[in-house]
DNA sequence: AACTATTCATAACC
DNA sequence: TGGTTATGAATAGTT
């Protein structure tokens, strides 16, 4: 796809492997981005890097889409006999309209860049691998920083109650989500709510509409 | 991208979103293959379609890469002051060899298409959305098949003991999983020995190497 | 980290 | 609905 066909098998070099590494990563988050505009998917990414730096990427949030999948497994698991009403539900005819992107905080647009180079489009992306040289110029947005910081205070401190109470008893807490069916949405929503505005986990780009 | 430019915003031909959805599902999922390949990386893909269908993607599988995540959420949120030695461990030069593609079993290689019209690279990829008219002509893939029925039967089983722990207690089934560090791989490769081939949820495409 | 020549993904078409 | 083709987008190699 550059200058030159490339074989796709385990790059060596450790250079390129990581700047290989972040350009694709960034390409395969802007497709889910894409993706999820265009059809109101849900998706959700998670990449632990050749450093095995984690990389998150999720919409409407990562947890949301995680959840909702190991709901479905969950229940699946503990009652091993599907019953019905719990497995993909099969939306209507537009029963997908208004679960994209809510909401974008202050949290995707507090990137100032350094350069703003930024033509017509969106101003956000930068590199930070945390092992080069980038000491703290560049400002990063929340899918693009390994999440052991930030998403590792963000969202976990959004999602504390939350993992606990999982870790407590999974299946009975997704067991419940099963039975509303996206109530994780309307979780996220009032979770959001009563925090305030920490960072909705939410999308970049020209939020599609 | 193709013929013409499009915008990416929400589209409402019923017809039109469907198949643009399974055509970049797919590009996306290829996306993520190749990124496995070059850098050696472990990615998950959970999307749920417009028809709120389940699609996975998952190397070395869904489920290894999951665990993970939350493994390293959970034990942050527990103990709430990250120690040590547990957040993203920073592989050393090399700690990423053999974290890729394990193997690749016959359900996969099970897809014997119908035209093959393949050139000189892979085999498989098909379609089946469950709800036009494809009967049982076609073979799918793990992930071009909804789990609810694909995953949720093959992974299901092989995960089930899994699952079911981790219902039981996640906290300290993570907390174990991120001590051993890459416990995750050895356990779903000994697990994949017990059951003997029922699918590894691996790869596609030439198996790089 | 930016640029540019190429290959690749895919919108429109069949 | 699955395959083909022209075109815009992603990116390998380079500065």
């Amino acid at each position: 796809m550059g200058k030159r066909k490339i074989d796709i098998k385990k790059i060596n070099n450790k250079n390129y492997l990581k700047a290989t590494f972040s350009k694709r990563r960034k390409g395969l988050f802007r497709k889910a981005t894409d993706l999820c505009c265009l059809s109101g998917a849900q998706i959700a990414i998670i990449t632990f890097s050749p450093g095995n730096k984690p990389f998150i990427f999720g919409l409407p949030s990562a947890e949301t889409v995680i959840d909702r999948f190991l709901g479905e497994q969950a229940s699946c698991t503990a009652d091993d006999h599907d019953d019905e009403g719990i497995g993909p539900v099969e939306g209507e005819e537009d029963g997908h309209e208004d679960l994209e992107a809510n909401h974008n905080e202050e949290d995707i647009g507090s990137v100032d860049a350094e350069d703003s180079h930024e033509d017509s489009e969106a101003h956000q992306e930068e590199e930070k691998e945390d092992e080069a040289g980038g000491d703290g110029e560049k400002v990063s947005v929340w899918w693009d920083e390994p999440i052991d910081e930030n998403l590792g205070v963000h969202e976990l401190k959004k999602y504390k109650g939350l993992l606990e109470c999982l870790k407590e008893n999974v299946a009975s807490k997704l067991d419940e989500m099963n039975k509303r069916e996206f109530y994780t949405k309307d979780y996220l929503a009032m979770l959001n709510s009563e925090i305030g505005s920490t960072s909705t986990t939410c999308q970049e780009r020209d939020l599609c509409d």
